[in-house]
DNA sequence: AACGATTATGCCTCACAACAATTAAAACAG
DNA sequence: CTGTTTTAATTGTTGTGAGGCATAATCGTT
C-alpha cells in the first residue's frame, strides 16, 4: 500500500514532506516488525543495540560512556540498559584497572551465542526489504545514507 | 556518513541485509530527530499520530477503536493516549448516542491549532530530507511503499 | 430472555526516556 | 601535597508507552 493509502492522506505539500512522512511512518512499521522478532529471545531493541556494539568491540571490552556515544539515543540510560544485560548474563561488568571510575563491559560467550542466532534476522527475511531487488535495496541505502548526512 | 561508517561494520552479506540494517538505523536516527523537534509542544510521537488520525476524520469523530486500526501499534493502549490528550485538551471524548459501548473522539480547536503549528514539521526541514533532489525524494517514497508490501 | 461478541476501561508489570543528584576517582593548578 | 575541577558511572524520580489479563456495559442474534 503507498503512504497515501496508508495515511489516508491523499495530497503533500511537496515531495520532501511526502518522502518524510513516509520515512517517519516507515521508521515506526519497521521498529514494531523488529520488536515482534526480538520477542522469542527476550531482548528488546536498545539492549540488542548494546550487545552489537559489544559484539563489534570484542574481545575489547567497552565501556558506558564508549556505549552512550554508540547508541544512536545519546541521552539514553546504557547503564541501566547494561544492568539488565548483566541480569542475563549476555555481558559483563568490572571495574577497570587504570581508571578505576571506568567499567569494562564484556559480552559473554552467552551472548555472542545469542547474537548469532539473531543474525538470521539481519538478512531481514519476512520483514519486506526482500521485496526490493538488489539494486534496489543499494540504491535505498544510499538514499538513506544521504538523509542522514550532517547539513 | 555511510552506514558502514555508522555502525562501525564493514561489511555486509547481501544489500539487502545492508539496506535493512540501514532502514533500521534510520529509523531510529528519525525517531530520535522528531521527538526533539515534538518536545516544544509537549506531545509524544503516540499523542502525534492520534491527533493526525482526528484530524483526518474532522469534524467527524473517532471510535477507539478506529484509532486502534490506523494506529500502526495495534496493541497499544489507545485509551490511555486518549486520556493524556483530553487532559491536554487537545480532544474532548464522549459517549456516542447510537452505540454506547462506543466513545466519540474529537479533536478540539486547541488540537487542531496545535496540529497547525506542528505542520511546520512535516517538510522535514531541518531533518536531512531536504538533502534529497525532488527525484530522489519520490524515489525514496516508492522505495519505501515497496518495503510495506505485502508479501 | 439468554447468549456470545464487541467496545472501552481498569489494573498491573515491565522497559525506556529524561532530568537531577550523587559518588568516586582522576586530572589539574597552585 | 592540597584543594578544586572535571570525568565516569550510578542512583533516584517521574512520565510514557507496551503488553497482558480482567471486567463492565452494550449490542446483536437466537
Amino acid at each position: 500500500m503507498n503512504i497515501e493509502e496508508e495515511i489516508k492522506q491523499a495530497v503533500f505539500r511537496s515531495p520532501h514532506q511526502k518522502a518524510y512522512i513516509n520515512l517517519v511512518y516507515t521508521a515506526g512499521w519497521v521498529e514494531q516488525q523488529q520488536s515482534m522478532q526480538f520477542k522469542p529471545f527476550g531482548v528488546s531493541l536498545p539492549q540488542y543495540n548494546v550487545l552489537r556494539i559489544l559484539r563489534g568491540q570484542y574481545p575489547k571490552p567497552a565501556t558506558v560512556s564508549m556505549l552512550i556515544e554508540r547508541m544512536l539515543d545519546k541521552t539514553s540510560n546504557a547503564s541501566r540498559i547494561v544492568d539488565k544485560l548483566v541480569a542475563k548474563e549476555l555481558v559483563t561488568r568490572q571495574q577497570c584497572p587504570n581508571d578505576r571510575r571506568t567499567v569494562d563491559v564484556l559480552i559473554t560467550d552467552k551472548g555472542l551465542y545469542l547474537l548469532k542466532q539473531m543474525d538470521e534476522l539481519e538478512g531481514g527475511k519476512g520483514t519486506g526489504i526482500t521485496n526490493l531487488s538488489d539494486e534496489e535495496a543499494l540504491q535505498l541505502s544510499k538514499l538513506l545514507d544521504k538523509v542522514r548526512e550532517k547539513n
